[in-house]
DNA sequence: GGATTATATGAACATATATTCATATGAGAA
DNA sequence: TTCTCATATGAATATATGTTCATATAATCC
């Protein structure tokens, strides 16, 4: 019981986390949101060309990542423009960026990505 | 080949960004993350008891957030005491939790997660 | 020494999820 | 209207990954 009050009622925010996180890690959705980092506004099909991945897919990936809070789109016309959503995200890569960067070579050995040399 | 100049060779870092990310999207992870931010320091029996979760579960997951640079381990006689990598990553942890807070409706629809209500 | 405690890790399995294919919707052009 | 173009999405599948079980290592205590 004792440790019951000192537990932290983290649900929602575990399920959010988990949402966000979940979001950013994938790298064709990584390659998106890097993208949309370089330049602010990006159609489907301006996706589409400078990833080279098929329209489905990235239309899918997009879908996660509004849902996600993490993108947000405009109608213009026939197409659909995509911007990151708000500073915070901004602000997240750039300090996600920062930190792989200073721990580069444990990051690249992690087993989530690939197992380690046999 | 236009489009190749313009395109940045983002190899390496998608690669460690969807590592560190991929980290940190999943729960029980998260639960040890933020168990971390608020407790400076904790032994995998720490994390057992507070966490209500097997020891080679932990084990496991502890496994994962130290080769992906989130967090640090120091043998103190028969313990390993765990403490989160650096500033960095309680920066973004901090960001993060503010931008879920800020968008929760939308991330606890997210289809990552869940799927949507038929 | 043997026993106990703390931790790490390989293997197996069940589930989650990224990708592809097919197709639907909707806007603008002819 | 009919024909493209741009986008969204459901279904199916192959792969990735979280969890459990069993066991190994390593330190401390008796």
């Amino acid at each position: 019981m004792s440790q019951q009050t000192e537990r932290v009622n983290n649900e929602p925010l575990l399920t959010e986390l988990e949402s966000f996180f979940s979001a950013l890690a994938d790298r064709t959705r990584l390659e998106i949101v890097l993208l949309l980092l370089r330049k602010e506004g990006a159609s489907v099909q301006d996706m589409v060309k400078e990833l080279g991945k098929s329209q489905s897919l990235i239309s899918h990936h997009l879908s996660c990542l509004r849902n996600c809070g993490i993108v947000k789109m405009e109608k213009r016309g026939k197409f659909s423009v995509y911007t990151l959503n708000g500073e915070t995200v901004k602000d997240i890569m750039r300090t996600a960026i920062d930190h792989v960067g200073a721990h580069s070579k444990s990051i690249l050995a992690c087993d989530v990505i690939r197992e380690e040399g046999s």
